[in-house]
DNA sequence: CGCCTCTTTGCAATCGATTGCAATATAAAA
DNA sequence: TTTTATATTGCAATCGATTGCAAAGAGGCG
């Protein structure tokens, strides 16, 4: 099709008998030029198939009009983290950035860069940074709000820590998962989660929260450290639930993957669900609905918060004021967490 | 941290008593310049926390050490196509262009980008692309091979379309998941799938391969047109499989997904597996080992998938002659397929 | 007709790193 | 000592688009 080698604004400016500066003007379509003019050489450009040279632009400009997605996910946590949820929130965010004419920058367990900022900002490779994987307390990212370039993190605030998010409002959610499971007569609720990650301590907040409205004693046995993985969430079944010695009648677990493991380990010790154990889970899995029986869990709006991430990263760098995000969560009923 | 304002080439060069020439060539580790002088300003360079500006290096050289992933994921496919599937092969791919030293530039469905090659490589924004999400018969992709420009599909290889691919045996894997059914005495074996994509299509093969191998005549009844999605698995197994005239003792589907679906849907209408039906599905998705009982599958070896994908793009683009690519798979024997 | 305003366009510098070629220094050979 | 080969370094052009400022043209008004 076109072999002709790249053309340049020159060429388009030579064709169009005027100078680079009106094409690139008009290309722009700024009201300094003629609008005849301007609809003449865009039309030309057009004819001859030119491309902007993107490289130059951001060269001469200083502006990349690209945001990098960095993703922080270790082993550390169940590595398949949320497969699902993580696709999603990715795709949510790669279309507000091209909606906003931005490309996006993906790196993964960037292990061999220290110091994030330098990689991707200074030496010019994107506008901001949207962190994915806050971790526990990843010192990255303190040196990064130090830096004070311009980034934002997908989680959880953390009074402790100078940098903005955007997350869910995990601990209303727990709450509300919790209260469920109560109103429908569960007393002995396990929770299952690691509550050194941000997100996660909110959510353990929310139960704590969601019993004391019912009057129930916190009881500190009945806190099981998992983290966010399916294996884990069976493992921990088999040996901490299952043992003879620990009594629950419910668990709120942090993860609809964590769900899936212990229910696959209830099955095989044949506990029945919600019979004997009620659950419910957090995300909204899109495989929450196949488990059987299906999962009841706390839907967090991953699209829109994609959405927000973007739009806040890029007011963020326009040097806007912008604020924490916390986005309402929904209740999604099913059968795990029995009836009333 | 550091705030005074970017340093640029010039300023290095001045604190070494040196020329820009000089602190570029430094920089690449150019045998043209002294050792001593080499790791001299290599010194300044990171004392002063010195970046190359991207920007520039890559305007000048006309390289930008970027590759773009193209997600091309419609809804005529079960949207959710594959989740953990993508993921892994997102993050392989990353990981394997960060090793090569490019950058990853990301987009999902660019539906109002009708020419890839004129927004990635005309404008300069990569030096190539990665295409996932082959479809059915993409235009776009065509006149994509017919410009040209360097670019790699994840799928099957086609002989009437004229790009490069990287993917599985699909083929071999359908026909040793089939063959294990009919060991397993199993005699009307349903495939579920969409044979129109080019990736089902060799998997259909494979399953005729199979069902000729054994002396079973083929029997169109048995195919089931079926999309990547859970829901599309769910229903077509309320519509056909569970309809009384139809009968089957066995299923090939073509994910996992697609199993989770067809298992929900029997187990609510009662029918036992592997007793009644037996089950073999494709990818090996983390969920398979998670499904009650766990769903014996062809697990593809996605990250070595994107690796190669990498690597070959680099080759196309490097100018070297590169072929197809398709990986052995692995059957992974588990609950789902009875016992033979 | 001269002066002024407003619109439209062009000139030319600029962004920062790279690289072919020339220049210099140093060592080796004659 | 002169010539030649080799190792280092610098000069200066270059990549292509952007933008502040100046200039030219069009129209209005006294």
């Amino acid at each position: 099709m076109t072999k002709s080698k790249n053309l340049t604004m020159a060429d388009i400016a030579e064709l169009a008998g005027v100078s680079e500066a009106t094409v690139s003007r008009a290309l722009k379509n700024s009201e300094l030029i003629n609008k005849e003019t301007r609809a003449r050489i865009q039309a030309i450009a057009r004819e001859h198939n030119y491309k902007i040279n993107t490289a130059a632009r951001n060269f001469r400009t200083q502006k990349t009009h690209t945001i990098a997605v960095v993703l922080l996910v270790d082993k550390e946590w169940g590595h398949e983290v949320s497969d699902a949820f993580l696709m999603v929130l990715l795709g949510s965010i790669a279309d507000e950035a091209a909606h906003h004419g931005y490309d996006l920058l993906l790196s993964t367990n960037p292990h061999d860069i220290d110091d994030l900022a330098d990689y991707y900002i200074d030496s010019k490779r994107a506008d901001g940074l949207i962190i994915i994987g806050q971790g526990r307390n990843d010192p990255r990212l303190d040196r990064l709000a130090e830096s004070g370039r311009p980034f934002i993190v997908w989680g959880a605030e953390m009074p402790e820590h100078d940098y903005l998010t955007v997350g869910s409002d995990n601990r209303t959610g727990a709450f509300e998962a919790v209260s469920l499971l109560v109103r429908n007569g569960r007393k002995r609720i396990a929770f299952m989660g690691d509550a050194r990650h941000p997100e996660m301590e909110h959510r353990l907040d929310g139960y704590c929260d969601a019993l004391r409205a019912a009057g129930i004693p916190f009881d500190a046995n009945l806190v099981i450290p998992t983290d966010f993985s399916r294996s884990d969430g069976y493992m921990k079944t088999g040996h901490v639930i299952l043992d003879p010695t620990f009594k629950c009648d419910a668990i709120f677990a942090v993860s609809d993957n964590i769900v899936l493991g212990v229910m696959k380990r209830l099955s095989e010790a044949d506990v029945k669900v919600p019979e004997e154990v009620a659950i419910v889970g957090f995300d909204d899995n899109p495989l929450a609905v196949f488990a059987t029986p299906g999962i009841t869990t706390v839907r967090q709006d991953i699209r829109l918060g994609g959405k927000l991430l973007v739009r806040n990263l890029l007011d963020i760098i326009r040097g806007k004021t912008v604020d924490h995000v916390a986005m309402p969560v929904e209740l999604v009923v099913r059968e795990s967490c029995g009836k009333a």
